[in-house]
DNA sequence: TCGCGACATTGACGTACGTCAACCGACGCC
DNA sequence: GGCGTCGGTTGACGTACGTCAATGTCGCGA
């Protein structure tokens, strides 16, 4: 049941060399590792599957590790002590997770299905920053494109309706479906509830406004995880831009 | 009427040497810089004053230069096309703003005091890099911090009543008062306006609230942009830890 | 010194979204 | 093959916060 990923190592071979055959390398940060040295990376990577539901860290967790997500989805979150939850990201195959400035997890990760990881320990991943700057670069892209991204949030959940929440939110999937250009079907993996945890809502208000939408016209909902937009133009002028 | 900030250069002297006398490189990128080769810093870097309410650069504008901000404070926000304006963070001296993933500023900054900056070219930027590394790894971590800080404020917008906010947001301003340590008198010098739109409010909601945390006695705000926190466990426990 | 404009506060009222609760369908398990 | 659990939807109702509008306060410039 070794799934359909391509990033499992583990059996010790000179050149089993899963690097070299993963599918998303060219995503991760690993595509600032030159593909003849391609080997070196193998060496200081670890790998790791989780079932869905699986917590991967813990926010406040003292932070020696992290991760590059080689199969499967992950959710980000943060907790508030009555147990409110903010989920702060989901995450997919080539995504990077872990980095902490202070020695602890600044949120928890969760698998939300079947997770394959390559793990580094934060000592490896300094001496992998010494044996390739770019990847230090890359890295320094990726919190840059991370940043943004959470701004967007921030306006998001400071300023939008529910309704325009909601189709924000699946337009960014409908970009991350196809590599750029937009898919107008999308699948919607996560549950209501991480939704609405995602979007600052309840439950019950996405459920609704699931509904509110498809009888506008604007989108087709197949089935709970996969929706189709129906009018784009539409869509992206109530969504406010992005 | 040259201020009381330090960084200020620009007749060319050959020893002029701004970066030196820099009060706040310690909390800057620049403190990665090692102080007997300052002057090569001095050499990238040029310097320019706005007066309050100025504009530096508006998202979506093209992106060719970075700034550091050696004196005053800065709001960074984005609109919605309707005008709703979500702040995103504000800057102090010390702070880095302007590094953008694709060529295009993703977020809008304005003066929010009179402020001084001093200005990097991206190019230049580029050369700092490769003459002193351990300013891109500073860049990095900053990058890091303020990607947990985004998360917190999710958090803050998604999950947390106007009181929780707004208290969550004297916690972190007392924090910053003194640098570790928290001072329980306050400066709140941007507007109630702009204290709305970095929380998700609106005025009158943070003006009530302000008045509310008053006759609770939790805070003291002997003027409008001086709060005094009158019962810290109370505070922290009702914003929720952070 | 007056008056104007920016900011803040307060009140009356509306509403988008939350809460509570019932119900439904699909899936997995004994 | 019934049944419990989980996820989703829908309805009735409550409320925290937004909207609209009036009033207050302070600083500044003529």
């Amino acid at each position: 049941m070794a799934s359909g990923a391509s990033a499992h190592a583990g059996h010790g071979g000179a050149h089993t060399n899963a690097c070299a055959q993963c599918t998303v390398r060219h995503r991760a940060i690993c595509s600032a590792v030159e593909f003849d040295r391609i080997d070196d990376l193998d060496a200081l990577v670890a790998h790791r599957d989780l079932p869905s539901g699986r917590s991967i860290f813990e926010e406040g967790d003292a932070s020696g590790t992290v991760y590059n997500i080689s199969a499967g989805e992950v959710r980000l979150f943060k907790l508030l002590p009555d147990g409110r939850r903010q989920i702060t990201g989901f995450l997919r195959a080539g995504d990077f997770l872990g980095l902490s400035s202070h020695g602890v997890y600044a949120y928890s990760a969760e698998a939300m299905t079947k997770v394959s990881l390559c793990v580094f320990r934060v000592g490896e991943l300094e001496r992998l920053f010494d044996a390739f700057p770019r990847v230090r670069e890359r890295l320094l892209e990726k919190a840059n494109d991370e940043l943004a991204a959470a701004q967007e949030q921030m306006l998001l959940l400071g300023r939008k309706t529910a309704r325009e929440k909601l189709l924000s939110f699946l337009l960014v999937r409908a970009r991350h479906e196809d590599d750029d250009g937009i898919d107008t079907a999308i699948s919607v993996p996560m549950t209501r509830a991480d939704i609405a945890d995602y979007l600052g809502l309840t439950v019950e208000t996405v459920s609704r406004t699931f509904t509110a939408l498809r009888d506008d016209g604007l989108i087709r909902t197949p089935s709970p995880n996969r929706v189709e937009l129906a009018d784009l133009d539409r869509i992206e002028d109530i969504a406010g831009a992005y």
